[in-house]
DNA sequence: TCCACTTTTAACCATTCGGTTGAAACCTCA
DNA sequence: TGAGGTTTCAACCGAATGGTTAAAAGTGGA
């Protein structure tokens, strides 16, 4: 029988690739191999469904990202430790399904998004905005606007993670020219972002 | 009555605001001030609709980089406009509806992007890529990854300028401090993210 | 005035979707 | 064996949705 985790997990594959609109209840559970009056049963209805999804893929990460603001001291260390979690993750599918559900609810103007999950996203977006003051403080980083720094990581992270199917489809119809810089590891693209954007507020 | 342009500004905003699946013929129709029978008799079903919309939006962004390509020599300057395209509009409003739709595409893996606009989506990257190419030639720039480039530009500039209403709802949910940095003018946005891109990949 | 084109009106259709229900089956543990 | 919780099954509901159409009404120029 499956766990509510599994239903989670093919949930939140299903809200990524197809949005909360788009993803299907009968699909979710068909996939899941569960009844759909189970699924009722035990989670509840598409909304409750849809804030326990988020809950479960950003929980984690915000752990991860507020337990570095006291383990990671090296400001520099910690941002790159930022960078991986937006594009990087358990695995590479589940960053991919992360950014994609993300994009999603900022071009929706969050307007889908559970309360809870909002409150979630703030703390990773304070983790970025404390790092950045502190690598100011300490005369390390010019003084950027940290909230655009955390949008270039966040932005440059996530859609990287996500269109993969996109730059696929871009390379197929411009041949000719050599593509392999458009497909880099997710560890190589997580670390050249941070090198970009380390390069561009550090102190010259 | 209504033109076909007044059509297309309407059924652009909705895109933008629901999602292709989320958009509603009847729901455009109506705010245009247009009978359905008629949509369909001047512009077609909902994917000409889409296909429409996005050329009328992407055509004169395409149009702008693209001519800058040949009439602006100074490779950062040029790429400072590229940034205030995708950041600035004609209008701040139809700025954001593109880079609401832009990510939504990104999100489903450009899969209802019709192939009219993902050639004009690969048309604005060469661009990008080509002044990244000629700055690294000309030796201004590192020898950074292109795409990347590509990515952290598009990225934040994108994400700047759709996630207002984002951006209002953390600010509401985390009082106490001070948000004025989180609210920028287009112009600054787009300067800034410009400024912080070229430091991150000018040489030292 | 007549004619071709455009627009509206209003209805219709087949499909889809989230959600619910009630009865039957299943399972576990005492 | 029996009770209580869990799961399945299949059908159903009501509301929307995209798309289409036939006929009437309106429009402007020759």
């Amino acid at each position: 029988m499956p766990t509510d985790d599994d239903i989670l997990d093919v949930a939140t594959r299903a809200f990524a690739e197809k949005g909360f609109d788009g993803a299907r209840i009968d699909d979710i559970a068909h996939r899941a191999g569960v009844n759909k009056a189970t699924l009722y049963y035990r989670i509840g209805g598409k909304d409750a469904l849809y804030a326990r999804a988020m809950e479960r893929i950003l929980g984690p990460k915000i752990a991860r990202a507020e337990r570095a603001l006291v383990e990671i001291p090296d400001v520099e260390a910690r941002l790159r430790l930022l960078a991986r979690l937006l594009v990087d993750g358990a695995d590479h599918e589940h960053a991919s399904r992360f950014a994609a559900i993300m994009l999603r609810e900022i071009a929706a103007g969050a307007s889908t998004l559970p309360d809870t999950a909002l409150a979630l996203m703030g703390r990773f977006l304070a983790a970025i905005e404390r790092t950045v003051a502190e690598g100011v403080a300490q005369g390390i980083f010019r003084p950027i606007n940290p909230f655009l720094a955390h949008m270039a990581l966040v932005g440059s992270g996530m859609l990287y993670a996500v269109n993969e199917p996109v730059r696929r489809r871009i390379a197929d119809i411009a041949p000719g020219q050599s593509k392999d810089h458009m497909f880099l590891s997710p560890e190589d693209a997580a670390r050249q972002v941070a090198d970009m954007l380390l390069n561009g507020i550090r102190k010259p």
